[in-house]
RNA sequence: GGCUGAGUGGCAGAGUGGUUAUGCAGCGGCCUGCAAAGCCGUGAACGCCGGUUCGAUUCCGACCUCAGCCUCCA
């Protein structure tokens, strides 16, 4: 039985779909002003295992991930860029899909942008008004909080708690502080659109209630996103919809935790974010998806140099154990089992690769014992892999991938003239030179290891 | 200040009312010219104080510490 966390009850339910066997699924996606950073991957990555999961348990799942295209933020970076916000946004959203491609991130079924949805927006806005659940005031819209009595249910907020704490500027058009704004009227230099309300942009929030909806309906089963768009964006979000279609919204909400760097959370406004592409260039895409995959998504992810090396390691691990296999063999299905029953329990990936190392360590013994069951553990570690996105390359492939671009880096061909002069050495029992040639390669992080029929290598 | 979550062995990171997480690192052995890889074996943990219980790391309460949200944010 599946069982997801669901934040609006705070504990692990039962999960049914409102359609038997269909899963209907909205993520929020990236607001496209800059490259990816490794906070933004670890929200992709969690939500393409869990459509990756679903799939695989037999569920057809619709995946929607929005692209947010209208912001302050961008129409700020476009200015101070001195390009357009067309190009800007064409720049980053292609940047993304290749990081995204990058990391083997399946695309989700539909991609929608908030530019292609302003009709929506307004019409979502207009039947808000007109239910009494948002007001006009001198060319703005406001969503009226008071109106909407289940405010605060997702995250667990009171209004008068968040009328106390609020450090927020007063508006003085709105009549409660807490009310957020629908629809902004056009200022000078940022780009607006008509509306019966007078030439202007849709808020944030409006974005996704209008997109999911026109996407998924007015009411389907997953909703999710990082754990800061709980509030105010998806408490938004829900109010926003349901004021407008007087139906349930969402049924189960999911919120991905953070990354952090030394116990902080990693932020483009902290400044202690590293891009998706500079990682790319040191660590193999495997690894970053093995890395966060490694601990459970509702949970904060440690970010290092250290924690990425030893999720190379363990990643290695299960590589080597593959090496010299050829294809075939049947899918064991008591693994199968066991990794479906802990998935089950709320996508526990750090158990299921548990579960991969397991069946490493049984290949490497099968092997030791000549057992006819190897090739059927590799097929297995090779489909459980292939549901988390990983064990999709070459062994020797993965095991040699390094970067010899370094100025004491090697390349493949040099490493490979060294391992002929030590074969050579080795033949003429000229263990001194032997050892330093492997000395010399295990300085460049090249390990040699002699078999009966050779030596191999890889890079630590 | 309010709300939420977390504190596990040297490190990372799951989980559980009484019995093995898993990986890396360590230790002993096998294999090897020596290594590496692998195999066999092995030590090591549950923030603090109370309570419930035959028994708590696991449940309850207080405390300490940390993080997130309350303002844009995956």
């Amino acid at each position: 039985m599946l069982k997801i966390y669901n934040t609006l009850s705070r504990s692990k339910e039962a999960f049914k779909p409102i359609d038997a066997g269909k899963i209907r699924l909205y993520v929020c996606g990236i607001t496209v002003y800059d490259y990816l950073h490794l906070g933004h991957a670890r929200m992709l990555l969690v939500f393409d295992m869990v459509t990756r999961y679903l799939r695989m348990r037999g569920y057809e799942v619709v995946y929607v991930r929005n692209i947010t295209d209208i912001d302050d933020k961008i129409i700020q970076r476009a200015g101070e860029n001195g390009e357009s916000i067309r190009a800007l946004t064409e720049r980053f959203i292609t940047a993304m899909h290749e990081d995204e491609d990058a990391l083997s991130i399946l695309r989700p079924d539909q991609e929608p942008r908030a530019s292609d949805h302003i009709d929506q927006m307004i019409g979502m806005i207009s039947r808000l008004i007109d239910n009494k659940h948002a007001y006009v005031a001198d060319g703005d819209v406001f969503y009226d909080v008071s109106a909407y009595p289940d405010y605060g249910r997702l995250s667990g907020k009171k209004l008068d708690e968040l009328r106390t704490g609020a450090r927020i500027d007063v508006q003085a058009a709105k009549d409660d502080p807490l009310d957020f704004v629908l629809w902004k009227a056009a200022k000078m230099g940022e780009p607006s659109w008509e509306s019966p309300w007078g030439a202007g942009r849709p808020g944030w929030h409006i974005e996704c209630s209008a997109m999911a909806t026109h996407c998924l309906g007015e009411h389907f089963d997953i909703h999710g996103g990082g754990q800061d768009l709980q509030f105010p964006h998806h408490e938004n979000e829900i109010a926003q919809s349901s004021g407008a279609s007087g139906r349930p919204f969402v049924n189960l909400w999911m919120h991905n935790g953070f990354v952090r760097i030394a116990d902080k959370k990693m932020a483009k406004s902290a400044g202690n974010s590293s891009t998706v592409r500079e990682l790319l260039t040191q660590y193999q895409p495997e690894v970053i998806r093995f890395f966060i995959l490694s601990s459970h998504y509702r949970s904060p992810l440690h970010y290092s140099t250290q924690h990425l090396e030893a999720a190379r390691a363990a990643l290695q691990g299960l590589y080597i154990s593959l090496r010299e296999l050829e294809g075939g063999g049947e899918v064991l299905s008591a693994y199968v089992e066991q990794f479906r029953q802990v998935m089950d329990d709320d996508f526990n990936t750090p158990r299921a690769i548990a579960i991969l190392h397991e069946l490493a360590h049984a290949i490497n013994r099968a092997k030791d014992k000549q057992s006819s069951e190897v090739a059927n553990l590799a097929a297995t570690l090779r489909h459980l892999g292939g549901v988390l996105g990983i064990l999709g390359d070459e062994p020797a492939a993965f095991l040699r991938w390094g970067s010899p671009a370094g100025e004491d880096g090697l390349s493949d061909a040099q490493i490979e003239q060294y391992i002929e002069e030590r074969t050579r050495a080795k033949a003429s029992r000229d263990y001194a030179r032997a050892d330093e040639i492997r000395a010399h390669l295990s300085a460049h992080r090249v390990i040699v290891e002699d078999r009966p029929d050779g030596s191999r290598w890889r890079r630590a």
